[in-house]
DNA sequence: AGAGCGATGGCCT
DNA sequence: GGCCATCGCTCTA
């Protein structure tokens, strides 16, 4: 009797493997560019939507545009677990914030992510943007509020846990797309302010991958 | 290419 | 009551 053999596809990204807990450990700053490349994937119920992060931006503690600068609070709680997890918060009133949360249990940093090269699920990620069948693949996801509707990542989404899913952090997804998630060279990592803030709007922790189409600004 | 602005709602002082 | 880690549209250049 032979088992049945399994095909690695984008229907079993179990089988894929994510970022181990060390990942995790390191300081935020690292984890921003490190996650240049690598690819957000959300096991939906409508569908696998995957895309590759092209743009964030490091939120540390006594950071004044840190939500976790002023203390724990209902809101940024989520910024206080455990890293690896997710912080998700509203916008403008109309808008979802994803960050996947740094630093040790207890002290609240993050890493936001900013713009997707959109991979997998284009069709779905074009509805939940309420945008035409043949729009532009660079409109789907570049900017934070856009690729947390085209993702389908809402506040049911904050805590949670991104080694056990629904959503997930890979540094090579799917394998057949791996040209798109290679190792980013250090020259291809642009580094520039925080977009929309106005304390601490110097600092140069913003980071996006060169020449890409999918960031939500060139510079 | 860039400035201005309205929509919209929860949170913090 | 003011402040946002935004977006898409309009107006001016």
């Amino acid at each position: 009797m032979v088992p049945p053999r399994i095909k690695r596809t984008a229907e079993h990204p179990s089988l894929h493997l994510t970022y181990p807990d060390e990942f995790f450990r390191q300081d935020t700053v690292s984890i921003a560019k490190a996650l240049l490349g690598s690819c957000l994937v959300h096991q939906a119920s409508d569908g696998l939507l995957v895309g590759r992060i092209v743009e964030t931006e490091a939120y540390l503690r006594e950071d004044p545009a840190c939500h976790a600068s002023r203390g724990k609070t209902a809101r940024n709680a989520a910024m206080f677990g455990p890293p690896g997890t997710a912080y998700v918060y509203l916008i403008y009133g109309m808008y979802w914030c994803f960050n996947v949360v740094t630093a040790p249990d207890g002290v609240g940093e993050a890493v936001l992510i900013r713009a997707l090269e959109p991979i997998i699920g284009l069709d779905h990620m074009r509805l939940h943007r309420g945008l035409p069948a043949d729009s532009d693949s660079r409109m789907l996801c570049s900017g934070p509020g856009k690729l947390t509707l085209a993702m389908g990542i809402t506040v049911a989404h904050n805590h949670c846990d991104l080694r056990s899913g629904p959503i997930k952090l890979y540094p090579n997804y799917p394998p057949e797309q791996a040209s798109a998630t290679r190792q980013l060279r250090p020259e291809e990592i642009m580094v520039s302010p925080r977009i929309g803030i106005t304390k601490g709007a110097e600092m140069p922790l913003r980071f996006y991958v060169a020449d890409n189409p999918f960031v939500s600004r060139r510079r």
